[in-house]
DNA sequence: CCTACCGATCGGTAGG
DNA sequence: CCTACCGATCGGTAGG
């Protein structure tokens, strides 16, 4: 069995080539070089060039939900978890730009068969958030808005980070979303 | 020279491909199929496959500009102004849904020089869209806000449009635009 | 716009 | 993990 390490050399490599130049322009020669080694080599750790793909958008997706699902099950006003949910939401795609950016951008390029599986465990996220404006309209706290609509509006927000934010700017994952969940939940125009 | 119509057929069928296989994925074989014609009679009518990409991202930053900055810069309140441009931009990605996608999501397969230019037609769209807010704000119809967390926004949540939103489906255009555009006015919280 | 083709490169494999 | 290689396919061209 090859050495953890060597698997895990191999995945950091492939998904910052991924997140960067994209999926189908990044080859296995391209990979094996970033992570030492040779393309015919790589086949001793992993099976295929999708297999790799596959574990990095179903890794991030993990990372993801693991991150929110707490907050959403846990304790607080609905304005608070949205605060805290998308702050870790940030948080997680500072962790690992690169594999943010490939769960969001490059999960089209896998077989319909793990797409619909991605597909899946996106949808189980989403659903998260979407739980949190469910309890805030319930409790009052929110108006009685679209929820699909209040749902997408927040999805928006965080899906669309990985575009934009690099991290070691000069906002800290937590003053991002902060500013982000104010203007979501107070709005533009003046009272 | 050759007749337009073969080119905008060629055109047509790339945009399709290229947003529902991506650039990489589609090969001028594909494109040619989708055209009626063999991969070799293409280069009849282009120069290469890069071109073709550029054209369609250029052309879509044109149809979104031309849309939106009208608004931008006529008459009306802040708040109607983000309405009616927000509604002029759902219209535009409902028009083609391809042509949005390809800019959106397959620039980055550009060479570096061509990605520049088409950042540079990004950056003016996106301009026009903070000049919403910047009016907003300093009319007092807005709150003071985070102006440029308030562009972040608004772009989140038309940039995103083209990952959810299905022309044909039961809202219009212009249903999907107000509901955004309330949430983003008026925001989560009651008063 | 087709026929015929080119060199380069692709993902992946066999055998050590 | 390397050497050596495979068949397939890529974007693009020449000559009609």
């Amino acid at each position: 069995m090859p050495r953890p390490t060597r698997k895990a050399a191999i995945l950091d490599a492939a998904v910052d080539l991924f997140a960067n130049k994209g999926y189908h322009a990044t080859t296995v020669r391209d990979i094996a070089g970033g992570s030492g080694m040779l393309s015919g080599s790589l086949y001793a750790h992993i099976e295929s060039k999708e297999d790799l793909l596959f574990e990095i958008v179903a890794s991030a997706a993990e990372q993801f939900t693991a991150a929110v699902a707490p907050i959403v099950g846990g304790p607080g006003a609905a304005a608070d978890k949205l605060r805290r949910a998308m702050a870790a939401h940030v948080r997680v795609v500072a962790a690992d730009l690169s594999a943010a950016t490939v769960f969001l951008h490059e999960w089209r390029a896998l077989s319909p068969e793990r797409q619909a599986a991605a597909a899946a465990l996106r949808d189980r996220y989403e659903a998260l958030l979407g739980d949190i404006i469910t309890q805030g309209v319930v409790s009052g706290e929110f108006r009685p808005v679209d929820q699909k609509f209040a749902r997408l509006l927040v999805l928006s927000a965080v899906n669309w980070l990985y575009m934009w934010y690099r991290p070691g700017g000069e906002l800290a994952p937590e003053a991002v979303a902060e500013r982000l969940a104010v203007l979501i939940l107070q709005g533009l125009e003046s009272p």
